[in-house]
DNA sequence: ATGCTATGTAAAAGATCTTCAACATAAGGA
DNA sequence: TCCTTATGTTGAAGATCTTTTACATAGCAT
């Protein structure tokens, strides 16, 4: 677990609901034996016990662990200190790369001519957008295709199979972001879009 | 457990970055067991493990909970169908404005010289981040200010006290994204950055 | 002071989760 | 074919979480 304090989290919305330990966990349906060792951070709760006791407030699990840290990381990025995803051809500078648990990816992407994302179509989760800076990109979506140029954009569930294609004769940029986040910086590298 | 599917929710996020069972089990510290009696819903995980698995992918726990639904909207927008919201001084154009439920903003963001977020530092729920495409812009977040140009990015918590300013004589252009979604279309409009 | 109630804490037993150590299957190469 | 590697699954042992049952303290009325 890092960082976030489960128990000091716990204590403070029972108290805030003016609940004591007892009363919480009868509405929870489970014993105050159970809040009390929770709230002293003696045990990690189990989810199915944490979303009783939450639901007995009420609050959400997302809501409980949302703001999880106030993350003092980095914030700026100097060009050539991107995290830089390369095959020869394709070339993607991600911000932030390093950071845990972040919510999105922000990708400046380069596309030479005849760059290609591959036949076989790429779904993930999350959904993505972007925005062409120069050049112009040949994007499929769901079996749609468009001829994008500097300034258009797209936005799309990347569950949508989808395929980005350079066939002009000039390089195309693309400034886009993923959410949740397709890569990880360190780990091995994976497919995106 | 109500509802939520933290089996099936652990398996989409996982096959989504094409990792097996036991390599993600390597990243995260637990065995592969342990990930394969989750996918099944056989346990209900511990909160730490769940965290340390989590944050292998990375995810939020808080993520993990959010729900989230697959959307057929428009997939395309030309440069001039941009969501345009400006005060005379900055420009920014909103991508995907009009889809409700999307998890970004991304906005194609113009600073004339002299433009500036103002005095008062924004500050608001969730992370952002850019790439600046032209020009140069001053960025201060929580108490660091840096010059950031062409090529430069910026990544950070929304919560800490930001601010952009362009000191230069030139246009700065910056694509942007959010998370969650600053912006909707028609509705009531909410500081930015 | 005495009795009653409410609070949070904790040891030990019971229940659940995690690991260890297999197993079964499928894909690829020699 | 045989061998190797990779995949997900599972029984039993070990580790952790939850309950049972009790204890200690504090507040309040008699």
């Amino acid at each position: 677990m890092g960082g976030f304090d489960v128990g000091e989290r716990l204590k403070q919305l029972r108290l805030a609901r003016q609940l004591s330990q007892r009363e919480l966990a009868k509405r929870a349906g489970v014993t105050n034996s159970t809040i009390s060792l929770i709230e002293q951070n003696s045990v990690s709760p189990s989810v199915s016990s944490l979303k009783k006791i939450l639901d007995a407030l009420p609050v959400s699990i997302s809501e409980f662990f949302a703001g999880e840290e106030l993350s003092q990381e980095q914030v700026f990025y100097r060009a050539e200190e991107l995290t830089e995803i390369g095959d020869g051809t394709l070339s993607w500078k991600l911000v932030g790369a390093r950071r845990p648990n972040r919510s999105m990816s922000i990708i400046h992407e380069r596309y030479p001519p005849g760059a290609d994302t591959g036949e076989e179509m790429l779904e993930h989760e999350g959904e993505e957008g972007g925005v062409i800076i120069s050049g112009t990109i040949e994007l499929t979506v769901g079996g749609e295709v468009q001829l994008l140029t500097a300034g258009d954009a797209y936005y799309f569930d990347s569950r949508l199979p989808h395929r980005f294609r350079n066939k002009s004769d000039n390089e195309c940029v693309i400034v886009s972001a993923n959410n949740p986040p397709s890569f990880s910086d360190g780990g091995t590298e994976q497919h995106h879009a």
